[in-house]
DNA sequence: GGGCGTACACTTTTT
DNA sequence: GTGTACGCCC
């Protein structure tokens, strides 16, 4: 290389740090700027990770890799890099204007490929991207998706060189285990010996690890023997079902990749650049897909925290990015240490914590945010007590901080510590969501209508179709649907195809009338539908499930509206279908809705406390976190103290937890729960006892104890909070605020302003409703209120700021 | 074939 | 404490 072109590289280098790193710190810049060869970003919790990932697609796009390239254009000359040196000293936009001008090497958007593992990442990419590009088509061009939905859009496409038929079916894990179910009596195998969960769950770890039956080891352990025999079998009746389960996504997806060749080179050429997200929670077959679409061009970059590892029971492998620079010896590693969301105090308890593990990438999470408030520990006398605590100190809050309920999350090891505190939150009236109690998705009602719709989708699909048969009751016995699956089993077709035959077999002679009327059902509705929502509208009242609902009377309504809400999900598939130019297709609606899981509809718009798992929040930041349950035995969980490899995954956990939170972090324990109805003694956590440094905490001691009737259930007002004036103005709600002022509800004797009975009201998290009972209680009033959702609340007038409508 | 009563199970769960 | 799944009986 002659001098010239040395200079001009070197100031080529120069001014695209310079131009294009103005927001970003030199770990960043370099990690935005190495687009070429593999590359590995060890991004600490709140370091700007996402932040990286979108200025390095934008960067790519814009200008491909004519950074790093070595080439130099023939036109450069001495004038050319004269001033390109110059040019250090102008303004980044001036520079701005002057670099497109010499290197402008784009690469086409469709070309790049990034991947995440929740909707939500993926969301976030692309708005932010889209932020960037004016152009709708460029983000739009973006693969930007989960493993999941990229691995679907491949196997849509080509899942036919497999032997899957049009309209393949999606299971969940629900459906996995009654497939296995059904697979293990068909087996004659005792499910008093081996439960059919943990049949699920090894036959789930094999397909992470890309075992097929053939590879499927066989132990000295007799049960593997029983395992692998359903692993067989249920692979069989997925293959006739014309069904994928989530493993499949990923683990088919590969197959085709490896065995196909001419898949493989489209995918391997279109994807030049191939970007994952959350490195540290692949699993080995997912490693294998990464390696295996960018094999080609080798720009695979991944990001990730082994830290923040955390899936390891479902068959993640911190392995993937310890190793990577072992995998590709050419690699670069950059680090981004700097964290941007945290104080020092929170940050220093993270990186005590986290630092009890080995076998981790050494790295110390720093920030220059200032000491920040002192953790605060409280020891509740039992779980009611620590409810109230949390929402006392919420409350405080929000009437003397001037913070929002939105501000705060309350996090925890197990969903069933949601029970408790759900229990403490309506009493008080404090807007509040639960995120991953009951999924949407998996309410009977809504499986239901999926089972339908997999019916009309896809006529293989005997699991749903068995579901739904005798939903609602079409006096379809379990003999005559055994029956029906013998024939078809002995002929090599499908239930549906045998149903639609019924006259055909002496052997369904008796109930041949009714399966011959539910064939031609569905046959009707698919002849004279074609859009999701149609079809779904059709099905819901045709066969006749919405009047099954109906007779059910109250609790029948709450899933009417849900089935109501879930075919608004259809229209809406449909309206965002249309702004795309592309077709609203049933197998479209119902890929896209077994994608979905709860967290990728939290909403951060709504003014409520949110309540999740540590698991649901990673990802996710609050300015202000209340840890709960902080007991030896819930967290670290009992079944996972006495293994090391499993203890180091309970502190990543804790590590997550703490990094949650931006300014204040709350650390709550009980001496005395009760779970599963049985009442435990707790001791606080070893991770707080010995691993958070005292200096960082602070003891909140309670004034007495233990509080009168913290035993008994019942309810105790926290200390009135005073409502400031600037409070109701911030809400923008211009209409009457229905909560009796504290000063009237202290003078209690007087009573307080009651609303009748079927007035409507709107509340901030629940939305509108009707108040079915009113009853005075303590000088207040306890509505009893039936919101639209379905659910109904019992609500504290003072707290519950209910709205006339 | 449908309804009711009694066991039993119950970490975490991005898809 | 609560939800679900299965078995028994009508």
């Amino acid at each position: 290389m002659n001098q010239l072109e040395n200079r001009y590289l070197k100031a080529k280098r120069a001014l695209f740090i310079k131009a294009y790193s103005q927001k970003l710190n030199p770990e960043q810049s370099r990690a935005v700027f190495t687009t070429e060869g593999p590359l590995l970003v060890l991004a600490g919790a709140g370091s700007g990770k996402t932040t990286v990932l979108v200025n390095r697609i934008a960067f790519i796009i814009k200008y491909g890799d004519a950074y790093f390239s070595d080439a130099v254009p023939d036109f450069t000359t001495e004038a050319d890099v004269l001033a390109l040196e110059n040019a250090i000293n102008m303004t980044p936009s001036e520079i701005s204007q002057i670099l497109p001008e010499f290197i402008h090497r784009p690469c086409p958007p469709w070309q790049v490929l990034a991947i995440t593992f929740t909707n939500k990442a993926a969301r976030e990419i692309k708005e932010r991207l889209s932020r960037t590009f004016d152009d709708a088509t460029v983000t739009d061009a973006i693969w930007a998706g989960t493993f999941h939905s990229v691995c679907m859009r491949i196997l849509r496409k080509y899942g036919e060189r497999l032997g899957y038929r049009d309209g393949f079916s999606i299971y969940d894990t629900d459906d996995q285990k009654r497939l296995i179910t059904i697979c293990m009596k068909e087996l004659s195998i005792d499910e008093k010996r081996l439960a059919p969960k943990a049949v699920a769950n090894a036959i789930s770890r094999a397909k992470d690890r890309l075992i097929t039956p053939d590879e499927f080891e066989i132990t000295h352990d007799p049960r593997t023997r029983d395992i692998l025999k359903v692993y067989k079998l249920y692979e069989k009746k997925l293959m006739e079902y014309n069904a994928v389960d989530f493993d499949d996504i990923i683990m088919k997806t590969v197959e085709l990749l490896t065995c196909d060749a001419e898949v493989r080179e489209y995918y391997q050429s279109k994807f030049k650049y191939v970007l994952v997200d959350e490195y540290q929670d692949t699993n080995h077959a997912q490693f294998v897909l990464t390696e295996l679409l960018s094999g080609k061009h080798r720009n695979i970059m991944v990001v990730g925290d082994d830290d923040q590892s955390i899936y390891r029971f479902r068959g993640a492998t911190v392995e993937n990015i310890l190793n990577f620079d072992k995998t590709y010896p050419d690699s670069t590693v950059i680090k981004l240490e700097q964290n941007y969301r945290s104080t020092e105090n929170i940050l220093n308890a993270a990186n005590a914590v986290i630092g009890h593990n080995d076998d981790r990438h050494a790295k110390r999470l720093w920030c220059d945010k200032g000491e920040g408030e002192k953790i605060v520990l409280r020891e509740a006398y039992d779980q009611h007590d620590e409810g109230r605590y949390i929402i006392d100190k919420i409350n405080r809050a929000v009437s003397n901080e001037g913070r929002k309920y939105s501000d705060f999350a309350i996090l925890y090891r197990v969903n069933e510590l949601a029970r408790s505190l759900e229990t403490s939150f309506t009493k008080s009236g404090v807007p509040y969501r639960v995120l991953g109690a009951t999924r949407f998705y998996d309410r009977k009602e809504i499986k239901d209508v999926v089972a339908y719709l997999s019916v009309v989708s896809s006529p293989f699909d005997n699991l749903r179709l068995k579901r739904i048969i005798n939903e609602p009751k079409r006096k379809i016995g379990a003999a005559t649907v055994e029956a029906v699956e013998e024939i078809a089993n002995l002929e090599g077709t499908s239930m549906y195809s045998v149903l639609s035959r019924a006259y055909e077999y002496t052997a369904l002679a008796k109930s041949a009338d009714k399966l011959s009327d539910f064939v031609r059902m569905i046959e009707k509705i698919k002849s004279e539908h074609t859009l999701p929502s149609e079809i779904m509208s059709a099905l819901f009242t045709e066969t006749g499930y919405e009047a099954m609902l109906k007779a059910e009377g109250f609790e029948g309504e709450g899933k009417i509206d849900n089935v109501k809400e879930f075919i608004s999900a259809a229209i809406e598939y449909e309206k965002r279908c249309e702004e795309v130019d592309a077709l609203p297709t049933l197998s479209g609606f119902l890929e896209e809705i077994s994608l979905i899981s709860d967290v990728d509809k939290y909403d951060e718009g709504a003014d409520a406390v949110v309540l999740m798992t540590i698991h649901a929040a990673k990802g996710l930041e609050f300015p202000v976190v209340f840890l709960a349950g902080m007991e030896d035995g819930i967290f670290p969980s009992q079944q996972n103290m006495a293994d090391p490899a499993e203890m180091s995954e309970e502190r990543r956990l804790a590590y997550v937890a703490i990094t949650r939170a931006k300014e204040k972090l709350y650390i709550t324990y009980a001496k005395n729960r009760t779970m599963y109805g049985r009442t435990n003694y707790g001791i606080l956590s070893s991770f707080v006892r010995e691993e958070i440094p005292t200096t960082l905490i602070m003891r909140d001691m309670p004034r007495r104890e233990p509080p009168r009737s913290a035993a008994t259930n019942h309810y105790t007002r926290p200390t009135p909070p005073t409502y400031r004036r600037e409070y109701l103005s911030e809400l923008n709600r211009p209409s009457e605020i229905l909560r009796p002022t504290v000063q009237k509800s202290k003078a209690s004797s007087f009573g307080v302003e009651q609303l009748p009975v079927g007035t409507r009201v709107n509340h901030t998290a629940f939305g509108d409703g009707e108040i079915l009972n009113a009853k005075e209680m303590g000088g207040d009033v306890l509505y009893e209120v039936k919101f639209d959702t379905g659910v109904t609340k019992r609500l504290m007038a003072t707290f519950a700021k209910l709205r006339k409508i």
